[in-house]
DNA sequence: TATACTAGTATACTTTTGTATACCGAATGG
DNA sequence: CCATTCGGTATACAAAAGTATACTAGTATA
């Protein structure tokens, strides 16, 4: 026995942590995915108030990736029934828990460019 | 001074950090970047034992991801000067710290995972 | 000499993702 | 009554990502 295993080992592994990756990846991929939730992480948000605080994103866009979102269980919508409808946005409690995937990427980000860095000269 | 930055705070965070999840997403997403790295994890691998071992790729995307992940610094392409030549790509000391993301994005899949579901009941 | 392996490249195509622009109905304020 | 806000939708288009299929040069093997 080595200490790595081989290819064949590893494609046994649990086809459940293969789709938890796949489903954090897919939480967060796209142009628009992490400005929304980057925001979400300040409040809860309107439709209209993403759409001035995040630059540049267009209403379809907006809306299309905040049904995948909310399909995804990370966002919430929440219908206020005043008059007029209020219609606000949240992340869900495990939407929240994100952040722990997203300080992994910065620390590894950081450490990757000073890396990066290094060998070059 | 309340405990939740404003939006206004938010945008101040330093470039740096947006770069790094930027870098780190980047290196992960697509198709086709999780497999060859995930098979690079297990060691150095020529590009024919990738295409036999990652199912369904061609060459032409083998080949660009390949590229892309030299070029961003995750993989590094070593040529053996043999005849014929012997060409190897493994990852590199900080490529293969990203499993730290993957653990992070397990661990939250999983819980996420979790919590949809009993959500849904 | 014919066949096969390695490490890819070339070309054309389809699918997915994102953009641009205009529009909608309900409510509200002047 | 008219303009404006909110929370989006509709349509058409452009760009990016991925697929299919064929091909290449260099070397090795039968």
């Amino acid at each position: 026995m080595s200490e790595i295993p081989s290819i064949y080992e590893v494609k046994k592994c649990p086809r459940q942590y293969v789709v938890a990756i796949h489903d954090a990846l897919n939480a967060m991929s796209g142009k628009w995915k992490l400005p929304i939730i980057a925001t979400l992480l300040y409040g809860p948000s309107r439709f209209k108030d993403l759409q001035v605080n995040i630059d540049k994103i267009t209403p379809r866009m907006l809306s299309k990736e905040l049904k995948e979102l909310e399909l995804n269980g990370v966002v919430q919508r929440k219908v206020y029934d005043t008059t007029p409808v209020k219609i606000e946005y949240q992340l869900t409690e495990s939407g929240q828990k994100i952040v722990s995937v997203l300080d992994a990427m910065l620390e590894w980000g950081i450490s990757h460019r000073q890396s990066v860095m290094a060998t070059k000269n």
